[in-house]
DNA sequence: CTAATAAGTTAGCCTTGTCTAACAGACTGT
DNA sequence: ACAGTCTGTTAGACAAGGCTAACTTATTAG
């Protein structure tokens, strides 16, 4: 099935809204915030990836994936993110750079560039972001995002992502001395309030609440 | 400048057909032709391109790039003969896989991703098949192609290209035991008719005649 | 120098993917 | 239960990029 970079967006918007986000149907306009566009492109495109069975979809019904929809989807999510990981690894992206360059080469049409890349870097099973890459028969195991209040005392992990994005949560991070992929430490945990001692990199310690910690996604890097 | 991927093609498409092509202009049809589109859809995107001060055009008269378009095909090539040399040396690409993807990739827009490509494979100066990479402030010195007929006695080379395509040329060379990438040395070269004597690889020896020499595209391999 | 041919242009249509404005169903609260 | 709101759909327009058919200008052969 040949698809267009338009319908191939599309099938990772219906992805994200419904299987990764632990529903089972989503709406027109729902994709369309989700996307950007206005709920009746969303609309014209869904008749046209449900004429090549893609999507399941009645007029004022359900929406939903159809299998065939999801394992296109999964394909262009391995795509995504087998990018992303050369970015980050071989051509020293950041962190925050790298999914908007993967946006346009995860469309490049080609089994053998993606099967090679994937083996070139030793096939990875998390992208920098700690995601699951799906393998090429379509298995996906989503990896459990953690949270640092999640981590054991003693266990060493990298900032990957924060759940609250707010300007507010940020300057707070910052002020502590730390940043995306900042990497750290769990000293201790404080029974009274679960509050965290940490070591920044190789260097300062801080204290850190729970609902900081809890706020916070890490990937762990003893394993 | 921002151009869609089909305004870049046709700027890389002019560029091959005069200055690569050691013209100075060019027309519609050969255009239409060259691109395998009509040369109503040629005009129509002449007209674009002369907007945007690209090309200089006049109707029924001259057509060729203005400094600014030249400027951009010679980043367009550059961006495709650095993505086949990615191909070639480290996804495990041949010689005849890479053009296509490189066609491709070459339209991801990212500045980065093209100055760390090209820093990761240590500046490359010529691509697989031997042509030169323009660099990154638009020098452009295109190495010039070496035919089998001009190396000398003792150089060992690889076949990069073949001048006449055509299927009976490419059958007689098969025949030969010969195919791209081929490795060889010329070991004799017949005073009265400027054949020569090649050795394949480390193996056999064949006869091959001026004209056919003078046919085939090599790459030293010894510089 | 004219007639035939080649090269270039225009007009009008198609598809993809987007938009806005207006309309139609579905849901919710009192 | 029905009015208001939210969600979803349709109609109609537009830009990009392509096509064919018909027309116009250049070029070339006698």
């Amino acid at each position: 099935m040949q698809l267009s970079s338009a319908e191939e967006n599309y099938l990772k918007a219906l992805f994200h809204l419904t299987i990764d986000n632990r529903e089972s149907e989503t709406g027109t306009n729902k994709v369309a915030e989700f996307l950007g566009v206005s709920p009746a492109s969303v609309n014209a495109m869904l008749k046209r990836l449900k004429g090549k069975g893609l999507v399941n979809y009645e007029r004022y019904g359900k929406l939903q994936l159809s299998d065939e929809g999801r394992g296109l989807a999964l394909q262009m999510i391995r795509r995504h993110r087998l990018w992303e990981t050369f970015l980050y690894r071989h051509l020293n992206f950041g962190w925050e750079e790298i999914h908007e360059v993967a946006e346009e080469l995860e469309h490049i049409q080609s089994p053998k560039l993606i099967r090679e890349l994937e083996a070139f870097m030793g096939h990875p099973r998390v992208d920098p972001h700690g995601d699951a890459i799906p393998a090429s028969d379509g298995t996906y195991q989503p990896a459990e995002k953690l949270t640092l209040q999640q981590m054991d005392i003693g266990a060493r992990c990298r900032i990957v992502a924060v759940k609250d994005g707010s300007v507010a949560f940020l300057q707070y991070v910052t002020r502590l001395g730390l940043e995306l992929s900042s990497q750290l430490e769990v000293l201790e945990r404080r029974a009274f309030d679960q509050s965290l001692l940490i070591r920044i990199g190789k260097g300062e310690q801080v204290n850190v609440s729970a609902k900081f910690a809890a706020n916070v996604y890490v990937s762990r890097l003893d394993i």
